[in-house]
DNA sequence: GATGAATGAGGGTTCATTCAT
DNA sequence: TATGAATGAACCCTCATTCAT
């Protein structure tokens, strides 16, 4: 799902090539594509968009310079092919919760456990600062970046309760608001203490639980009616 | 108030040296020093800490760049004094509706919109990106603007909270945790928009007002006896 | 003889490589290598080491800035293989004359007149000016010149008269001192005159071997039995 | 002796001044000047001319950086007054033993021993060092550096030998060429050591004595009648 | 006359990008 | 097509020199 249609596009292209021709033309094969932005995964989110040197990325990828410059017009393309992948798993199998039936407050937690648990992963606040660190310089890219991330999972929770009010379940004025309340009190504390870097160990489940389960029963007490 | 000692004590020495010679001593201008650092700001917050040159900063400033190397030891200090005064008056002013007395539900609606509209304004938020997008090269920096920003204020909520509990106003099980709930509710939505720069222009009053003022809601629906 | 056993292996991996790829690796092609040196060597030479920038050396060798940085880690490393090379080809072909049997007198003018000549020969006389420039600041680069060139001389001087007293043609109590004092009587006073630059124009042959065969008879009117 | 004429045409201008208005002209103290040139010895001569910053010499010599250029037109001039200096004290009472009468012998070996200790000392050889280490760039000082140093030690010799044949007591074909082979007899293997920074430690009182005594005997040798 | 803060050209070095192989 | 050697502009920083105080 929500796939990224010029990967797609190029994926057909490069399969019709592979059968006239046995052989990608250049820049089509996917899987030195793939290549290329595992490495640059790994220099680009441990070092950041600037520090970063493209040899290191070379290292990193196994492959040479030029070939990486045939896959993407510069540094910077190819920054914002890795963040449109990294946003593209990062945000996987997050919503399930919320997809099934059962209890309100049970999804509701089990969401905010998912969701808790991998926002604020090193990993994914490390992609995070990189995007945000680049985004005054390449403003369209945080915007992307959060519109087809945050902001989908902003849609599901909102889908969520509007179901939930349709059932009786909640009574909310403002759904939109609700949604982006419900989020932010499952992170309430560690998201931004992450993303500062004033915590470097992430918080453990137990943390996580105890946070979210305060949070969404402050959102039931709230929206119940 | 958190008044930086430093600059004070140096403040003083200068105002001292002035009376005496007429010339501040090398490095010990505060007028300079502040001319270097507002010309720093429009650099570095516009482009992030490594895409700034001191080239940039130098023509913004309006001084050579021997006079800044006088005055910063090299880029990163000069960074890190930006920083330091981004963080101290962006904190400003921001906790005086926490300590006048009054109604519980006004002072935490005043304190949400200083609060709201201080964190999400272009300027701050601008300045928040340049942290978070180098603090995965120099941690510390990031730490100690949480620690000397967000975090003091997570403090003031607490105690606020902590006396409105003593004086049977709220009753609430986790202090810590409804301080960040709390801030976290007032910033419902537009902190990560901003953030990601998916949202470019602020958030109008009135919808700050809404947002606060629900999150206030919520938080009392939850907290009040 | 004393081959570089370093340069060589470079020098054949090289070779391979050639034959192989048909372009020399990274920091591996002997010619350019060389070609860079020698416009080190224009530059080092006539400015010392830090009046001779490496935009000089740039322009002097013809290669850019980048490709030096290649095949040196930096400047002084780049000043390092100019002075291995030049003691390497400096001290060249010059004690041929002590190896060949003969006469002793005709074997120590020999020598004396090829030390002598090559010694004082402006390239020499400015390639030791810039050794001794430098090893304040680098002491160990100024001893390993002198430990692979001229204590080396030395040596072969040392083992000439221990060879010509075991054939009972020289009587010397003290053979280490006898060889140096061989040496500096051939370089009589135009050594020094040429390395403060108070002779320009070299000693004429003429001279040379006046000053030597003088030097020589002092010396075996001393020393023969 | 010897008098620097520049310094005695300033003293004298600075004393008349002196007395007329009690206090130097601009660039006319001659305490000052000594000042400046004395921090300059230490910088100069412990870093070379190129590393020596102006500001280390502003430190070592306690006065300003407007002061020194009142007095020396800019660094290279400043570091050929220090040289001057040098020069002119390096070489003092080194002579006295050649004007004493006495035994020939003797003579030379006081006076070799004089020789041999001041010219490999430290001070002296690092003096050397930053002389020869500039003469490419600036070829006059090296030379007068020359002219008025050893070149004068090698006048006051080639008299006293020439005194001595006139007594009877030599016989000396070439005395000019005699009497750098004696200077350089004396000087036999540690001078180039040291000049190279291959000996870090003096040659001892001993080993000078060695040296110089053995020098002498075979100059004398190949000289007695 | 003396001071030292300010200047800015130029230092060594890095690295995104190109293009001959 | 893929490679990586070569390029050179631009980086941060130093320091000889000037000149307002």
């Amino acid at each position: 799902m929500t796939a990224d249609r010029t990967v797609d596009v190029a994926d057909q292209q490069d399969m019709l090539e592979s059968l006239r021709r046995g052989r990608p033309a250049a820049g089509q094969d996917p899987a030195k594509r793939q290549q290329i932005i595992d490495g640059a995964r790994q220099v680009f989110i441990e070092m950041g968009f600037d520090a970063a040197s493209m040899n290191d990325i070379t290292r990193a990828a196994g492959v040479s310079k030029g070939t990486i410059y045939v896959y993407f017009a510069n540094k910077e393309e190819l920054f914002e092919a890795l963040i449109e992948e990294e946003r593209r798993t990062m945000f996987q199998d997050l919503y399930s919760a919320l997809e099934l039936g059962g209890d309100v407050r049970d999804s509701l937690i089990r969401y905010g456990m998912a969701l808790a648990a991998k926002i604020t992963s090193d990993k994914v606040i490390m992609a995070q600062r990189t995007v945000i660190g680049i985004c005054e310089r390449i403003p369209e890219l945080g915007a992307r970046f959060y519109e087809r991330g945050p902001k989908i999972g902003h849609e599901r929770v909102a889908a969520f309760l509007k179901d939930a009010m349709a059932k009786g379940l909640l009574t909310i004025p403002d759904i939109e608001l609700a949604a982006y309340q419900l989020t932010d009190l499952c992170l309430s504390g560690y998201y931004r203490q992450k993303l500062f870097g004033y915590r470097t160990e992430g918080p453990a489940r137990d943390e996580i639980l105890a946070t979210v389960t305060a949070g969404v029963d402050v959102f039931l007490k709230a929206y119940k009616p």
